[in-house]
DNA sequence: CTCGCGTGTGAATACGTATGCATTCCATGA
DNA sequence: TCATGGAATGCATACGTATTCACACGCGAG
């Protein structure tokens, strides 16, 4: 079937080893012989097979992304840096989408067929990093980790943008404040949250637990948990939610709801996803620069494939920034 | 480093090959070796190498996805059923991003490291496909081919789509309609005008070349197309729009002019992202089955793949189906 | 003139799995 | 008792590349 560094060798006159050399451009082998080679190898439209090199070298040059759910607008805005950067260092991106991390199968994970992994979606209790150690399988964190000192992991400095939002609402003069969060079992969710909470704690603002909702970073957790949230007997008027997607489900929820944005309540969320910049959102945000989280995390790893890394492990914060839009106002 | 199967062997106290067999459960091994070859595997945590098979089996189990720009909300909603399909099928996801595809790196796609590739945005000048039949490469398109009667693809009825547009456009009593439609060099963009123009000609309604905008399916595209068109001298009282993202643009443009929709301006978009039903937009726009276009691309691919497949090429072509929500009304 | 060395190339082999073919063993029937 | 046949397993090898080692050759130095 297909052409093989021995056709191109007969075609040159040369042993296959030395077409092997000459194509890498091996300075043993001298360059009379290369372009002969090369030339040989173009008139046979010689592609060199990657299962030969990859059971060879016993490296891939690829690189696993896990996400859970690809249709969050989140990771999108993720991904595509990542396969960018992982593609000018020359790895291929494999794409594994699993509803919870746990349900990965190992076995994909750890048969070789990748020099490393991307985990994107982590959570605090996830048994996957365990197993990958066993395995030697290198692999690091983005955007989410396990809070433990010796990940490698490129982050967001979560706790420093939940206490951006936490003041400029009590400069706003909100005193009664809610909060969506995300999962209390990941990092981003519960980093957000402790910020925010502190510093609402310094300005004297309280967060009882009859306003606070911690869910899924998505759409449907914004859009489900206003109603309960405006039903209270003294309901927010602010809301702080865990990222970008669940304030665009909590604007919608006041939309069908009639409550007005931001007379009657202040919403702001997290990331400054272009979609938050739309003029139907007009969202105030918390900014970081994800396209360099997930650039640093693709550098990580190949650097920690290539085994230049700390061993005790290396941890890249990203700042975060407040982008005062249209969604805040000054408390009624 | 890595257990092979070879240790296996050596543990069970049976040959190599014993073990290759025992483990995909060839009914030739006995009942009793197989239960001892399977202890010693789960013993020794082996997993066999992907690469190893690979190169043995000259079958990768491995499936190319190529799109332009992941950040694009539509692809993610056609990437993550195809992923789930292909995942169900036995295959895994490499996913290829590139601007255009002239650009993907042939060798990526030639060097046989995966069995097939979906094609998610060809364009009707692409040499991509003539390459790939030239080193027999399985692909199909996916929404998107190139209008030639031997593709394998798996696409949508855009032409009868853009039908119902325009006919509902013309009960509405719209005289002054606009369109802005995807790159010419794509089908979906070509037959989605078709069948709005074709459609609009029978109801006696013009669609001079003033009122036409063409350009990628991008919310940028949209965004920036409005203003033109609303300054016209006679300015349309309906756009249609290529895709459910340009719409999107478009409405957010309209927000920004202080134009009112549907009062002002009728829009109407293509493919029913869930997104199109945010209160914030309440799209009307044309639905088809997404989830099912990505599953039939899959498993035509697999078909082809394993070659159960009929040579003259298969077009698999889904129904569209008005969707009337709030951002369409009668003509003023 | 010989020794040694550097340069360029080929032969042999490793990588891990799957498979065609040969072999062994045992049971069965004539 | 021996041929026959089937079941179970092992042997040898293929897959395509990269790498280690050995070899041939030419050249300069002694």
């Amino acid at each position: 079937m297909g052409i093989t560094s021995h056709d191109v060798a007969k075609l040159a006159g040369v042993s296959q080893p030395t077409v092997s050399r000459a194509l890498r451009d091996d300075p043993r082998v001298s360059r009379a012989t290369r372009e002969k080679v090369r030339r040989a190898a173009e008139a046979l439209n010689y592609v060199p097979s990657e299962a030969g090199r990859t059971l060879s070298t016993s490296a891939t040059r690829r690189v696993g992304v896990i996400v859970t759910d690809l249709t969050n607008p989140f990771y999108p805005h993720v991904i595509a840096p990542l396969h960018d950067e992982l593609s000018s260092l020359g790895y291929r991106m494999m794409l594994i989408t699993e509803r919870s991390d746990e349900a990965v199968a190992e076995e994909k994970l750890l048969d070789q067929s990748m020099d490393g992994v991307v985990l994107a979606t982590a959570t605090t209790d996830s048994r996957l990093p365990a197993q990958l150690d066993r395995r030697g399988m290198p692999y690091v964190f983005l955007n989410r980790d396990t809070g433990r000192s010796d990940d490698f992991a490129s982050v967001v400095d979560n706790e420093g943008g939940g206490r951006l939002v936490a003041r400029e609402l009590a400069a706003l003069g909100h005193r009664r404040v809610a909060g969506i969060f995300g999962s209390a079992n990941t990092t981003t969710g519960r980093e957000r949250e402790m910020g925010f909470r502190l510093a609402l704690a310094e300005a004297g603002v309280g967060l009882p637990e009859s306003r606070v909702v911690r869910g899924a970073f998505e759409y449907e957790t914004g859009y489900s948990a206003l109603p309960a949230l405006l039903d209270a007997d003294e309901p927010p008027t602010a809301v702080f939610c865990g990222n970008d997607v669940v304030a665009i489900g909590v604007l919608n929820a006041a939309l069908a709801a009639g409550v007005r944005v931001p007379e009657d309540l202040t919403v702001i969320g997290f990331d400054d996803l272009p979609m938050a910049a739309w003029e139907v959102f007009r969202l105030t945000t918390v900014r970081h620069d994800l396209r360099e989280l997930s650039r640093q995390a693709a550098r990580l790893l190949v650097r920690r494939i290539a085994k230049e890394v700390d061993p005790a492990g290396e941890r890249l914060v990203l700042p975060t920034e407040f982008v005062p839009r249209a969604t805040h106002a000054r408390a009624r």
